[in-house]
DNA sequence: AAGACGAAAGTGGTTGA
DNA sequence: TCAACAACTTTCGTCTT
């Protein structure tokens, strides 16, 4: 048994030890923290069954289907070729029968407005997740979100990018893989500002209510970024759940939070990293990571011996 | 020379009348 | 609709390593 299963090993630092995160869809490396894989909900379609056992047992059944194309990826094409299954010419009359059903074929599939705007938000939803390098649950999230606002019609009015870049935001703290607004709408075509607005708008018609996001959730993307061991990000988290606690995150800007916590935690361990870098990878300035740190130092009583 | 620290003024968004 | 407000940023000068 055991021999079929070839340790893996942290290309980073060839750490054998894995922590995984099914919430984050990572799979992160136990020593420095390197994200082996952010995939890992996506396992691939189940194509193949070996025995009598599992074909019964098999989920799915043909393609995987998925949220992210609007017809979700169900539909046939017609070949644009004039030519039969074995390759021959077809003949004069078949080819204009054929000719009609693509005609048709088009004007159902993508013919009113509403399929084609729909197809067009989710191409969006898939460009900017590319972009961010978001892994295929969030999409998959946020594909389902922009759909219900569809169906709610709560699109009218708003741009067809706002909402599907708020669906996009929403999915992602859902799925907690929080990325900021500013991080979203730079990768968006249309201003933070309409996204906010986009987002408040369809979240309280779909009733979706969203914890506001933990420091924490930023962590092991932070710490991933700066290279930090397994170790530093633990004891940030760590930290994190203290200040919590005593009330110390609540008004404060996540990022800004999360961004004192890893330097506290980096300087801990002995894996220094300037408040320059730690504010870089969170994008909030040296001024705010270093008020955020002395707060937590302080109401946390720790020594800080540097 | 680079990083850490802090004061002071400015910015954009929320809140409550 | 507007003003007060808190969090955060920008800027800049000083201190520490």
């Amino acid at each position: 048994m055991e021999k079929h299963e070839k340790r893996k090993k942290c290309p980073e630092c060839g750490s054998p030890k894995f922590v995984r995160v099914y919430e984050r869809a990572e799979l992160v490396c136990a020593e420095c923290g390197f994200i082996i894989h952010d995939k890992i909900m996506d396992m691939g379609p189940e194509w193949r069954a070996f025995d009598q056992e599992q074909r019964e047992r098999r989920g799915r059944v043909g393609a995987p289907m998925t949220f992210t194309i609007h017809d979700k990826g169900l539909s046939t094409m017609i070949d644009w070729r004039d030519r039969d299954s074995h390759g021959k010419d077809l003949t004069p009359k078949r080819r204009a029968q054929i000719y009609r059903l693509r005609k048709w074929q088009r004007r159902i599939r993508v013919s009113d407005a509403t399929e084609r705007n729909l197809a067009f938000a989710l191409s969006e939803v898939d460009r900017m997740s590319s972009h961010l390098g978001l892994p295929r649950n969030v999409r998959e999230a946020a594909a389902v979100i922009y759909r219900r606002a569809v169906e709610e019609r709560l699109i009218r009015g708003r741009s067809i990018e706002g909402v599907a870049a708020a669906a996009l935001y929403a999915a992602c703290r859902e799925c907690k893989v929080p990325r900021t607004l500013d991080e979203i709408a730079e990768v968006s075509r249309v201003s933070k500002k309409e996204i906010g607005r986009s987002y408040r708008f369809i979240s309280r018609e779909l009733l979706i209510h969203l914890r506001p996001t933990s420091p924490i959730d930023y962590i092991p993307r932070f710490g991933s970024e700066l290279g930090l061991s397994g170790e530093v990000q633990s004891k940030a988290i760590e930290l994190l759940k203290e200040a919590t606690k005593k009330g110390l995150t609540s008004g404060r800007g996540p990022t800004g939070v999360a961004a004192a916590a890893i330097y506290i935690a980096s300087v801990f361990c002995g894996e220094r990293r300037t408040q320059r870098d730690v504010a870089d990878v969170a994008r909030v300035t040296e001024v705010t990571v270093r008020n955020r740190y002395k707060e937590l130092c302080e109401k946390l009583g720790l020594d800080v011996e540097l």
